[in-house]
DNA sequence: ACTTATAATGAAAATGGTTTTCAATATCAA
DNA sequence: TTGATATTGAAAACCATTTTCATTATAAGT
């Protein structure tokens, strides 16, 4: 899942706006790359730490904020106090999928079924929102929330 | 929508609890009922604090957190690093909608159109999920993130 | 009504995720 | 290679929310 050029897919986006390839964000992004799940951004310092102890939580939420603003990554709040970061149309990760969040345990579930149905509601929406007011859409999230088995 | 006893509905669910129908309670959940739309912490205490200056505002977070644990309010998180609660049913609120948020501004920008089509997605998702993960769905969220009109 | 067990309250301090500051360092265009 | 400047890390600041704890208020039982 290499990039065609000389450098990795994501390069050519981030120089586009002028940022620079740095060790950090490239360990970054290879740590989302490698992760199949929704981490915190202290998740990503552990082990980016781990790899290369220089690296500081300050730069982890940066780049995880900027990678955000590029649209190649996606924040999610689920509520419980820290933000879940998560690579858009991750190779190597999860398919495209949506969340299933328990009320009382807090517990998050990915679920990833029915998609055909949703495509075809999101498509329409997103059609429809981007005309009338006139926004650029490059994703989206669908949560739902309730009690899950152990709870209920 | 006054109750059918000697006080306003809600004081029956908070006694059906065991808890204690006091003025605190009272007067947020009025500023609630008021309130047409999703307020913060803050805002409610500023509000609360006007015509009562002797509540707290780790009242007014613990009220709104029984509320919510009640399903008597409901509690959004946008990612702007402050939940906002409002009253379900609220007479006076918001009709249900959901939120396009720019990835570049962070701004949020509610929209209540075209929910039509997404009743009958969310009804028919919700019901699948539901029975396959054995999931108590009580609410749901959609947003679509990209660039606003004057971002992109 | 009066007592009384205990739920609720408010002030202040603590917590914890996230952001800002700022001097040092690294990137990349020239 | 050089230099303008984007990036970085550590520490401090920030800020919403939670906890602690002594005081006060509610409502159940009398």
């Amino acid at each position: 899942m290499r990039g065609r050029g000389r450098g990795p897919w994501w390069q050519d986006r981030l120089q586009g706006t002028g940022a620079r390839i740095t060790a950090p964000r490239e360990l970054i992004i290879e740590i989302l790359h490698e992760t199949d799940d929704h981490v915190s951004a202290a998740d990503v310092y552990i082990r980016a730490h781990q790899i290369n102890p220089s690296i500081g939580l300050t730069t982890v939420y940066r780049t995880l904020d900027m990678l955000t603003q590029l649209g190649i990554v996606q924040k999610f709040d689920f509520g419980d106090g820290k933000a879940r970061y998560e690579l858009v149309n991750n190779p190597n990760g999860k398919k495209h999928h949506h969340h299933l969040i328990c009320l009382r345990c807090k517990t998050i579930m990915d679920y990833s079924e029915f998609l055909d149905e949703e495509l075809e509601f999101v498509k329409k929406t997103a059609g429809k929102l981007s005309k009338k007011y006139n926004f650029e859409i490059t994703d989206h999230a669908i949560s739902f929330y309730g009690l899950c088995e152990r709870c209920r």
